[in-house]
Formats: C-alpha cells, sequence, structure tokens
DNA sequence: ACCCAGGGTCATA
DNA sequence: TATGACCATGGG
C-alpha cells in the first residue's frame, strides 16, 4: 500500500465530496453551543436541540444565564448528558459575556485564548478547537475520534498519540491557511459519517488505494 | 436487547 | 500517565 501525505488525504476528500461551508450555525453563538452539544453525541440530537432553544428564544448567553437550569435541562434533553451539558452551556455564556462576546473574543491572539477556553470547565481541547476555528476563525486544528480512526487506518500515525500530538502531527504537514483548515475538519467528518462506521473499505472510497490493507485494518479495528 | 455517537471530568493505581 | 466509570438520549 502508498503513503499518501496529508495534504493529498485532503486534495481526495475535497474532490470527492466538495466544499462543506462548515460550521452548521446561523450565528456564532449557535456555532459556540453546538460545539457543546455535540460532544459524544450524534448531530442530529443536536439539531433537535437547537430547534428547541431557538423556538423559545433561548439561543444568546444573556438568557442562558438567566433562566433556570431545568427550563434549559428540558430543551437540550434530546442531547443526553442534559444535566451537565445545561451547566457547560450556562458556564460558558458567563465566559463569553464576561469576555465582551464573540468581537471580544476575537481580540485574543490564538493560544492564550485556548488557555482559557480550556480553563472553562466542561470544554476540552475540542470543543476548545472548534470555537476557535469556526466561530472565531483562528488557525488550529480540531482532532476528533474520526480524525484518529481515519488517520491510524491509512497508516500514518501510530494508535495511542496525544490529542497534542495529532494536532501537532497535521500543523508540521499542512500550509497554514484558516480556510484549509476549516474545510480539513469538515470532510473528515463528512467521509467518516458516510465511509467509516463500520465498513473500512469500501469500493467507491476516494481513500480507497491509500488505505490500510485488510490485515492492517483487522489489527487497528478496535478504534 | 444491544451498540454507539463530531468529549470531558474525576477517581484510582 | 494511564486506564475506567460516569454522564443519558435517540437511532441503528
Amino acid at each position: 500500500m502508498r503513503r499518501a501525505s496529508p495534504l493529498e488525504v485532503y486534495e481526495r476528500l475535497h474532490a470527492h465530496y466538495g466544499d462543506q461551508h462548515w460550521w452548521p450555525a446561523e450565528t456564532p453563538f449557535e456555532m459556540m453551543i453546538g460545539a457543546i452539544l455535540t460532544q459524544n453525541t450524534r448531530w442530529e440530537n443536536v439539531e433537535m436541540a437547537i430547534t428547541n432553544l431557538k423556538q423559545a428564544n433561548m439561543l444568546n448567553p444573556e438568557s442562558m444565564i438567566t433562566c433556570d437550569i431545568e427550563k434549559l435541562e428540558s430543551l437540550i434533553r434530546p442531547t443526553g448528558f442534559f444535566r451537565q451539558k445545561a451547566r457547560r452551556l450556562i458556564e460558558f455564556s458567563r465566559f463569553l459575556l464576561a469576555h465582551d462576546g464573540t468581537s471580544g473574543l476575537k481580540r485574543w491572539p490564538t493560544q492564550s485564548l485556548r488557555v482559557r477556553l480550556l480553563d472553562v470547565h466542561g470544554i476540552g481541547p475540542e470543543t476548545a478547537d472548534s470555537i476557535l476555528l469556526y466561530a472565531l476563525d483562528k488557525m488550529t486544528f480540531v482532532v476528533d475520534a474520526y480524525t484518529k480512526r481515519i488517520f491510524n487506518r491509512l497508516g500514518l500515525f501510530e494508535v495511542n498519540l496525544s490529542y497534542d500530538d495529532v494536532q501537532n502531527y497535521f500543523v508540521q504537514r499542512l500550509p497554514g491557511l484558516l480556510q484549509l483548515f476549516q474545510e480539513y475538519h469538515a470532510l473528515i467528518v463528512q467521509h467518516a459519517k458516510l465511509h467509516c462506521s463500520n465498513k473500512p473499505q469500501c469500493d467507491d472510497c476516494p481513500l480507497f488505494d491509500v488505505c490500510a490493507s485488510a490485515a492492517e485494518t483487522d489489527r487497528l479495528s478496535d478504534l
């Protein structure tokens, strides 16, 4: 099997799936809330919650910090983990207001802002990077379970790399273009949903000829 | 009746 | 540092 570079993988995915126009949200606040709600949760469930929040006129930080938490919990119930997520939404809304909203956050340098986001309880590296990249247009690479699974199957890095190791792997090998980073993660998710759920190899896969062999796939299958 | 999903935190060794 | 338990709903 031939080894593909991360940039080549990107080119193939983009040629096959086209522009993804991520993140699917109407406003930066909707995007950031969606990043919290989608933690270990299917996007379809998040859409139900977002719809509920919109209907209740709750999709803004002021409403989130003032309404009683049980009301918020009931609206986001379809996303699962609704008790901790309600607390996370409130805490993040407080953080956002304390920093003068989206425009206030944008004034911070990327890395120091990332540290501050990670300091918010319930925001880990993937959620922080998603917010930075898609709501604030900051250069950072988002790593998720799909990213590790796909690139392990491609044989491009080892199984037990940390989040930061995987992130550095891409940052060091890709041109530093914001739009490329935004598109790449979106393409990975799109590809994973269509092709890599439970069938490592199929014929119309854009990565077919650089995919790990069946034997290697078996060896790595518990990802 | 299982299994998992665009994670993160906390307790334990 | 490295595993494991826990959070909880909805769709396959």
